[in-house]
DNA sequence: CATGAATGAGCCTTCATTCAT
DNA sequence: AATGAATGAAGGCTCATTCAT
């Protein structure tokens, strides 16, 4: 009967943008009702509680990370090389997105949904990218190591607060990825 | 000539142990104060405020972080490659020393002043790193990408949660590393 | 259309009476929450802050002040000197609204924004004073002079410690302001 | 033995000070004590706790009010108008120790002690207005009035917020005065 | 779905006071 | 006389949550 005037998803998009500006604990449903100029009442028909917007976040986030990025990895085609690739240029364009797969890696160190969620996510992509490197690259222990190697490459880049002997930050992890990819 | 009751050092020490287990959010004056034994007015003896505790852990984790950890991977001797090892076991051996650097890195994505003593901190690590690969590697491209590469996985190491096709962490990280010091 | 519990009103009455009893020192929200029967927390619905409420306590004040007092000396009729003689006979009727005048007048020895409604209410009132003796008074400083000193009397009247050599202060009052309406 | 570094009067100074510039309640032992560079310890052991400053301030005042002003009057030499002009002037001249008395006005509202303290204040200012008026001046009854009307010219020109019509305040009070002593 | 109002817990900070040195 | 350190009470503010409408 009721008209929807601000669904569900807004809420948990508005959690996310909070959670990648300033972590969970800046994840406030006063703080998100005013910003989406709603008093937080209309908050707990939605949710439960606090925790219950904080579990769809995950989930959401869950879900556009896996098949939302594989697929879209996927889905230009090319080799494996060029899926590699794009993977990184992807990062690159879909900041956002990416912020907050930084929040939720420092959140999941602490709180055990979130830990769990990070670790779908993360074996989802190790195991996407282990079928890319055995694509051209035969030996299992160096299919894991370049595995490892590419998925710290795209997690630390983005962390990293050091200048690199008067390069560009990207063009070093061209080159880097280039290597991996020999 | 007082005797000292709760150094300041008490303060700051408890400061990075609440900072490593919960973000800087969990810093909590009042909570430090129980786990210390005090009442937390005493706190403001030794400091202005809040924001005088979090400069302080800071620029005790800077001196720790870059003197303490570089001087003990050097003070063991050795060629380049001994050393780059040995920067690895010591991160595993003191973990709570390394688990503030994660707390920091995600602090610094919000925080200005995080965000400068980590990039002291990074750089002074990636001058460091860069002076040992010279040793063994003429190439200056080839220099910066290992440098990167041994830095991302030295960060990640800790972060990523997947598993790694049925062995432990610990060996693919080792080969990689190994890879590195080709 | 929800029923209001405790009005925005209840408040700020509550405030101005703490203000007359202590000062503006003296306004303290946990302190009136007590009063009202409610917690702290309910406040920050109807202010921004305790600011907030000083404010609206002011605004209250200048318009009870200006129109209420004003209306009431005029609504009685007479001439200008019965109505002087009203004025008078207000202020000892209403003893609560004018100690919060002194209150006021103290506050804006420090603080600005007492002191702008003060002037404003100063002025209306010396306005008002300046009509009523043009009535019956040609000179232009005389009319002055007889303002400066009835409003004189009127605020110093509450505030002298002094007594008054036998005599009621009431009694001299009244002799001073058959005077000063020769 | 103990050389005196910060003598009693310096605290009973900085505490008129406050008093005058934010009323009793800015009076506040930690913040005499930074003003005064020292820490405050020191204050325990001129005074048992803030009342015991309070109540030093208080006597100080007393005495000064009622010493220093009416022996200054008098030192002037002249007749009793001179003289009541004089008490003008010197309330004009020495400011900072008439702020105090009105810190004092109000705060004597509300304490007894202050309110002692300006009572005999007062009554002495208002025997020594008496015999001034006493001596130009037969009728008893028009005495008592002068010093009423004086008095409250005296305290209220210094807290009324209003404008006079274009004239300058210090011209009215003069025209104001010199009817009062006609 | 949402508003208006309130509760209670928890936080940061200030301050009077105490006490050992 | 004064410092260094601490206690404890109080105050301002934020926020998750609840509930009636």
């Amino acid at each position: 009967m009721a008209v929807v005037r601000t669904p569900r998803t807004e809420w948990v998009d508005a959690g996310l943008r909070a959670l990648s500006a300033g972590g969970p604990d800046a994840v406030r449903i006063e703080r998100l009702a005013r910003a989406l100029g709603v008093t937080k009442g209309g908050f707990y028909w939605h949710f439960d509680d606090r925790d219950g917007l904080l579990d769809a976040m995950l989930a959401t986030w869950e879900r556009t990370m896996i098949d939302d990025v594989i697929d879209r990895v996927e889905g230009g085609g090319g080799d494996a090389r060029a899926k590699l690739r794009r993977l990184f240029a992807l990062a690159a364009a879909r900041r956002a997105l990416f912020e907050v797969e930084l929040a939720v890696r420092d959140w999941a160190r602490r709180d055990k949904a979130a830990a769990q969620r990070l670790q779908r996510v993360d074996n989802r992509r190790m195991d996407y990218l282990r079928s890319l490197f055995r694509e051209f690259c035969d030996d299992a222990d160096e299919v894991e190591v370049r595995c490892m190697l590419v998925m710290s490459l795209f997690i630390a880049t983005r962390v990293i607060a050091a200048h690199h002997d008067g390069r560009r930050r990207a063009d070093v992890v061209k080159l880097a990825l280039a290597r991996l990819l020999e």
